[in-house]
DNA sequence: CAAAGTATTGAACGTTGGTCAATAGCGTTG
DNA sequence: CAACGCTATTGACCAACGTTCAATACTTTG
């Protein structure tokens, strides 16, 4: 089974570790992914991974964050449309992402948020990125136009939407009840308005 | 270190370390929860351990059950008072129990949702348990007054509610910024008819 | 009080995380 | 182009933990 023994760069080893990471996250939880399976599927021995990465927590956040990045990019808006076209086409790709992942996503969002606080940390970073990015878009228009402030309540309510959004697109994964994709899409931009409606000031 | 062997019923020796269990999880992540850990805590041998419960994840899952069935305790209806009072008042307790048990909570009920599929299962049946128990209660009455239907999307709608009041629960006893707890409760109050409103049928 | 039943132990094994000195590929240099 | 130096990579080794199971020692029963 040992072939020759393969000499790679040091970004390029890491990359591909890293990569690899990712790719079997999507298939199974976090707590999986063990050293020994990683290291056999890249060819590699375990000690070369303990070279790169110092231990077993440091290589899931590494792999972690790899996956929020990915995340972070694939639901980013395009630019063109009005700010809730715009909106209505990050949803779009994130449920399309959580489909295509659906064990590596629970995997990052969930098992993040009960792992160790390195893990957290990425997760709560993670959350705040998406957030904020829509607050500079798309809901920046929409305070506008409903009269809302940049007030710290405003800003709990969206987060408490992305926890909204998230547990209604991962379930519909799970079970589409015969659910459309496109009624869910509906429902995910209806919700934004639904729940900031408390905060109009007039 | 070893003293006499304590010999006791079945059921006692159960409920002992399931409690241990509990007691052990306020204050780590699960997966450091270990055999040998709660075993030596208990001042038992390991092997017992495999006597009661088959391995670690059917261990690790009898735990976060039982820590799911307190917290569903907890925050049960009083059941005086308008449907609504006793949304409110479900809210109350909710929130007060976060806020005294916060470490606890995030390690059990979020803990619970990255691990194996029994442990997901858990924390789907439990969410499920306290919306389900709304629509009994004071959804039910509300959707009487905005005219909704008990329909799937409107199930999934209120399960994803469920996610936004666990973060903004979660999110302001780790950082209130401000917001006073009767703020904090009108928020989550008035978010279910907000989610609920793309819903209304005329 | 002897015997039966069973709660409990402790030793043994396999797997996996983690360490480290030895090894071998690759660029450099004379 | 051969020898050398640098370092990416290995493989052997240890420790910790999950898991099994025959032996053991409480407790009850007859």
């Amino acid at each position: 089974m040992s072939s020759t023994r393969v000499r790679m760069s040091p970004d390029g080893r890491r990359e591909q570790l890293l990569a690899l990471g990712v790719r079997l996250l999507a298939t199974r939880p976090l707590d999986e992914l063990s050293i020994e399976t990683l290291a056999e599927e890249a060819g590699i021995s375990r000690g070369l991974l303990y070279h790169y990465f110092g231990n077993k927590q440091d290589f899931h956040t590494a792999v972690v964050q790899r996956a929020a990045d990915e995340l972070f990019a694939v639901t980013a808006p395009t630019g063109d449309g009005t700010p809730l076209e715009q909106l209505a086409g990050s949803l779009e790709r994130y449920v399309d992402y959580v489909s295509a992942n659906y064990q590596g996503y629970v995997s990052l969002v969930r098992g993040a948020a009960g792992g160790h606080e390195g893990l957290r940390e990425i997760y709560e970073q993670s959350r705040a990125a998406l957030t904020d990015r829509l607050f500079e878009g798309a809901v920046a228009f929409e305070a506008e136009e409903l009269g809302l402030a940049d007030t710290p309540g405003v800003r709990l309510a969206v987060r408490g939407w992305a926890a909204f959004i998230e547990e209604v697109v991962v379930e519909w994964v799970r079970q589409p009840r015969g659910i459309t994709r496109e009624e869910l899409l509906l429902t995910l931009s209806a919700s934004l308005p639904g729940i900031l409606a408390p905060f109009r000031s007039s």
